[in-house]
DNA sequence: CAAAGCTATGTCGAATATGACATAAAGGAA
DNA sequence: TTCCTTTATGTCATATTCGACATAGCTTTG
């Protein structure tokens, strides 16, 4: 992981440890923060084609406000599963995700 | 949904209520569940064709054997995030993760 | 300017996922 | 058969994620 790269992540919330911390390597690491970041831009686009407010998405899916903005910042303290759950209720199909999945992260 | 696949996915533990009960309708649900079996099937295969038990690969990851069979057996109680986790430990990277999650569950 | 609408961020108790452990079940080798 | 290895399943205390709420910032509209 490149350095410019690993400040910008921080500077999001996420913290890195040495190795074991977490699941593996920083490679792993950064794999899964991308894509994280990749389906958490997905969310904001889908959203704004779509017209809603975060809030309308919110209670959509039964959540709040706050929560949907955490989504779309790629706020360490969501999970993929809560991302991917959201985008299904905003109509993307399975496809859809594994082809955001797949891309890296445009932010 | 059709009536077939939903007794099977009952009969893994997987219970289905009311829509609002969950994130959306019935067939986010059921997206959802494939989407989460799909990985589950790329884990098993994954750990196969690496030769690993699912104690190597619980040792690897830092968690254990009972986790690594659920995740395999696509148990409710692990996260998608887990799964992710897990198959990016093995080697598996962001766009195989896309491209099983874009496939059918083959279970 | 103020007011309104939308988004961002921090915190909290409650809900859910986690690793660990025990133990059962299934398969293979001696 | 027994022993050994691997996988499956259930439970539990702890850790993480959750929705909710407060509030700040940021635009736009009047």
């Amino acid at each position: 992981m490149k350095e410019s790269k690993r400040r910008r992540l921080e500077a999001q919330g996420w913290r890195f440890g040495s190795a074991k911390d977490f699941l593996g390597l920083t490679d792993e690491e950064a794999e899964y923060i991308e894509l994280q970041l990749s389906l958490a831009a997905l969310l904001r686009k889908r959203r704004e084609s779509l017209g809603y407010t975060q809030t309308e998405v919110a209670d959509l899916i039964g959540s709040s406000q706050s929560r949907v903005a955490k989504m779309e910042a790629g706020d360490p303290s969501v999970s993929v599963d809560l991302l991917i759950r959201t985008l299904l209720a905003l109509g993307v199909n399975r496809k859809q995700v594994g082809r955001a999945i797949g891309a890296a992260a445009s932010a």
